[in-house]
Formats: C-alpha cells, sequence, structure tokens
DNA sequence: CAGTGGTCTAGACCACTGG
DNA sequence: CAGTGGTCTAGACCACTGG
C-alpha cells in the first residue's frame, strides 16, 4: 500500500453527485436522490450524505428546499470578475515608490462635486493631485477630493512620507468603497506628468474610487494610468 | 410572543464569536475558545459548537487547526472586484440586439498570434470582427480569432441571427476565460464604425478575452467599447 | 500525555411540501 | 399522510500538536 490517503466518505458521495451532474446523466432542474437514499446507497449515516449534498449547495451545483428535495441547479457560468491591483502599493512592496505632490488647496465645492460628495454647494472641499512613481517612472496621477470634517488635518500632512490613502485609511476607516473603471484621453497636463509623448499613447484606464463610511463619504479619486502600464486582469 | 421565530443555537454562538472578534476583545492571532469549551458554555453539543467555528472559519473570520485550536484571522479586507457585464447581453435581454459582420476570413496565425493562441505558426486562423448593436447605437466592435478545430463551421454561421460568442460557447464549453481590460485610442477604421467622431471622444475601454479548455485555446476576443458607453462598476 | 479539530454514527424532533 | 431537508444530541475513533 503506497500512499493510501483516505478518503473521507462525503467526499466520495460528493464526486458521485458531482459526475451525474457534470456528465449530464442528471439534468438541470431535475430532482435528485434524498438524504436518506444516499444515506441508504453508500451505506452512510444521513448526516454524512447531508453533508455531501450541503456542500455541494454551498458550491451552487444543488438547489435545496425542505419538503421538497435537491435539485440539479442552473449552471451559473462564474461571472467574471477583475481584480483592482493597486499599482501604487505594489511599488511600495518593491521599495520602489515615491511622490510627487502636484497640488494642494483648498476650494468651495461646485453642483457637480457637491452631487458625488453628498455636499451642500461652496462647502469647502480639500482638492489635491499627486504623480505616483515606480523608481523613475511615473505610473499613476491622481486628483483626490477630501471631505475636511473627515479629514481635517489632511492638507499638512508630508505626503513624501505618507501615502495618501493609506493616511486616509488610517484616521478614518471607510466602510464601504466603490470602484468604477473606464477609459480617458490624457489632458496635455496629465501626459506631461505621466511621461507620454507620441498621441498613440494618450489612452488611459482611469479609476474612479470613492471612500465612504454610512452616508458620509470621506473621499473620491481619480486615478489615471497609462494604458502601456495598467491592465487589469482575471482567469 | 409575537414574532417568535427561533434562532438556531449554532448561530447563536456564531453571534457570541463574531462579537467578541469584531469589537477587539479576541486581538487577531488569538486563540479562542475550543469546540469542547464552547459546547460546554452553551450547553449544546460539540456538533453544534463545531458548526458555529466551521462555519466562521469558512467566512474568514476563523483559522482552525488539528491540535492547535481556533484563532482569529488575519482581517482581509474584501478586494475589490469589477464585474463585466456585458453589453451584448444586456442589449439582447432588452430585445434591442443586432449584429453587423465586418470580415469573415482565413488567415494563417503569425507569430504573435501563434503564440497567444497556442499555435504553430502559419497554421490556419478563423478571423472575424463584428460591430454589436443596441437599436441603432453600436455599443462594441469585436475582433474574434477562432480555432478551427474547435469551431469548423464558425464561418458558415449566420450572424445576424447567432450571437458570435453563445454559438462558440454552445458547439464547445470552455472550461476557463481569461478576461484583460486596458485603455485603447480608436482606430480610424473603429472610430467610423463606432460613429466616434471628434478626437475626444476616441478613448475606448478594450477587454481581451481568451476563452479556452485545458491546453486549447478556443477563441481569443479583442471587445472595443467607446469610453463614453461602457463601464466597469463596483461596491 | 491530554487536548485539538476532522470524520462519522444512529438516533431524535421539527416545519414544511405534495398527494 | 409519508417524505423532505434543517437542527441537534451523545456518543465514537482518528491524526495531529504541544509539553
Amino acid at each position: 500500500m503506497v500512499n493510501a490517503i483516505k478518503i473521507p466518505q462525503f467526499e466520495v458521495i460528493k464526486q458521485y453527485v458531482r459526475g451525474h451532474i457534470n456528465s449530464g446523466r442528471w439534468a438541470v432542474g431535475a430532482r435528485i436522490s434524498s438524504e436518506n437514499e444516499l444515506a441508504v446507497s453508500f451505506s452512510v449515516s444521513r448526516m454524512t450524505a447531508r453533508r455531501a449534498l450541503q456542500e455541494l449547495a454551498q458550491e451552487g451545483l444543488l438547489t435545496r428546499a425542505p419538503g421538497l428535495g435537491s435539485f440539479v441547479a442552473e449552471p451559473v457560468l462564474a461571472k467574471p470578475s477583475l481584480e483592482i491591483h493597486n499599482i501604487v502599493a505594489i511599488a511600495q512592496s518593491k521599495g520602489t515608490y515615491s511622490c510627487q505632490v502636484l497640488s494642494l488647496e483648498q476650494i468651495p465645492a461646485d453642483a457637480e462635486l457637491a452631487d458625488l460628495l453628498r455636499f451642500e454647494i461652496d462647502q469647502s472641499v480639500y482638492l489635491a493631485r499627486f504623480l505616483h512613481f515606480d523608481g523613475s517612472k511615473a505610473v499613476q496621477w491622481q486628483e483626490i477630493y477630501v471631505n475636511p470634517k473627515v479629514a481635517p488635518a489632511f492638507l499638512k500632512q508630508n505626503f513624501t512620507k505618507v501615502v495618501p490613502d493609506e493616511y486616509l485609511e488610517w484616521i478614518a476607516p471607510s466602510g464601504h468603497v466603490h470602484h468604477q473603471v473606464g477609459a480617458v484621453l490624457a489632458r496635455p497636463s496629465q501626459r506631461r506628468a505621466l511621461g507620454l509623448t507620441e498621441d498613440s499613447q494618450t489612452a488611459c484606464l482611469q479609476i474612479t474610487r470613492v471612500c465612504s463610511r454610512g452616508s458620509i463619504v470621506a473621499s473620491l479619486s481619480k486615478l489615471v494610468h497609462p494604458a502601456s502600464l495598467y491592465q487589469l486582469g482575471t482567469t
């Protein structure tokens, strides 16, 4: 006996059921054997058969209903999703991160901004622009609007030592973060900052990030990345 | 007694443990009560206490190890992810979808394409270009390379009646789908097809999608969307 | 060694569904 | 009504970890 790894009984039953579903022997919507039937077939207790079906239900292969039975679930093609990897965090972990402060100011919110931040019009907002580097390469242009009530000392920070987003997360952990991804053309100032020369390079991925807690918006960032440097991927 | 909904015992224990973790009374990494201890404390059987801890472990709040115990897990901030919503499927469900075939051809794979498709160089590949409409508006430009071995009859389909991707999924269900999102500038032909006039509108979101099964690549699509029409979002 | 979590049993009671 | 899944019990044996 080489490598006699013990396979749990509930796993055997799961494989059996999975096999019948994947091969199509049990059609979508069809009722499958009950816990009791499986328990008898496999000579196990009901709790063991139950565990198999339960886990398959949690994996989305089965639907179960008291009084009715277990049914082959509609095959839900795993909805593809993209991880947003933070290019700044990556540079930091490599130790090659640096940040250039382009501007720090306090402005009154115009109508559009007030709407986005759930502010009153003309309420004062911090506006900062940063250029984030990985080594000598500018990888992200950031424009961030900050709620002064959440981070009153924001403009006084030394952003060559503290990453803006980390500072905000530190003093006011955000409950919800909303992301939106789109494509934009680099504006001339952005093009210069990011070192984009040819017209063909000016396509940028823009991530709009809103950090909020409850009904209070803490910050809104626009992150612009040269398309040549930044891609979102999945499998 | 109004609305005396029965709360299962394992749920009570889960709430108890969750409370101690969220409030910080049990620090990250700390060992928590064992199954046996909880069973005694709550006057339940070990299987019930076990279920509570097991489910919390699956939710990522606990780490468990035989012989050692259960520990408060590192709080993993839910990594933000983007759903890729299929603009074509949306138009279909609205009943306003239509498709225009721009080209259908068979070409030999050049070096780059052969690499992407895991093909031999000069092996024959189907290449098709489509323009997908939602009503009278062109919402997606698609360029798709198809493996003739997977879908030999691909070029003979009537794509005003069948969506290319659905046809492929139908005759050869793909095991893995890989997506990549980037920003591109619309090429002149794409700009014309998508009805983009001003230069400022030519920023496009491009999704590269590779469908494969095992080591065989079935198709590779480049989907180009005007940035004004297509955004990816999350919460 | 005593304690941990992982698997498993043979029972039990329950609310619920269909015929 | 008999059957279903949901909850629960009081036992059991196991491989594993630390002291």
